[in-house]
DNA sequence: TATTTGACGATTT
DNA sequence: CAAATCGCCAAAT
């Protein structure tokens, strides 16, 4: 694509994920092209440009943890937003290995 | 303008 | 096996 945004490439992985399935910061930032740039993913989802197009719901850091500066209303909505697609959440954590998008 | 932090992760020692 | 360091991109100070 001619956006070789590091960000926008972000965001159209994001948005690749299925529903009741979660992926880590370093999955999107290998799929973009970047392995080692979880951060960097990190602050595309925290600038989210489009909260509704890119559901940063189902981002998770690699222990399947909730962030803790969510920006749509709190862990809690996230967590329930996962817990509405069918992924299973306990104590805003995701259990990576049943609900960890592999095929991303 | 330069330095540090920030929704993180992997690699190396 | 555990701890420390490097890497990543952008924004905030």
């Amino acid at each position: 694509m001619d956006d070789n945004s590091f960000f926008k490439s972000v965001y159209a992985a994001v948005r690749m994920i299925p529903s009741g399935m979660v992926a880590t910061y370093g999955d999107i930032a290998a799929k973009v092209g970047r392995p080692r740039a979880a951060q960097a993913v990190g602050w595309a989802l925290h600038v989210n440009p489009e909260p509704v197009v890119t559901p940063c719901h189902r981002v998770v850091n690699r222990f399947g943890k909730l962030a803790k500066n969510f920006g749509f209303g709190g862990m809690e909505e996230q967590q329930r937003l996962l817990e509405l697609e069918g992924v299973e959440v306990i104590d805003g954590t995701v259990d990576l290995k049943k609900y960890r998008c592999k095929k991303l």
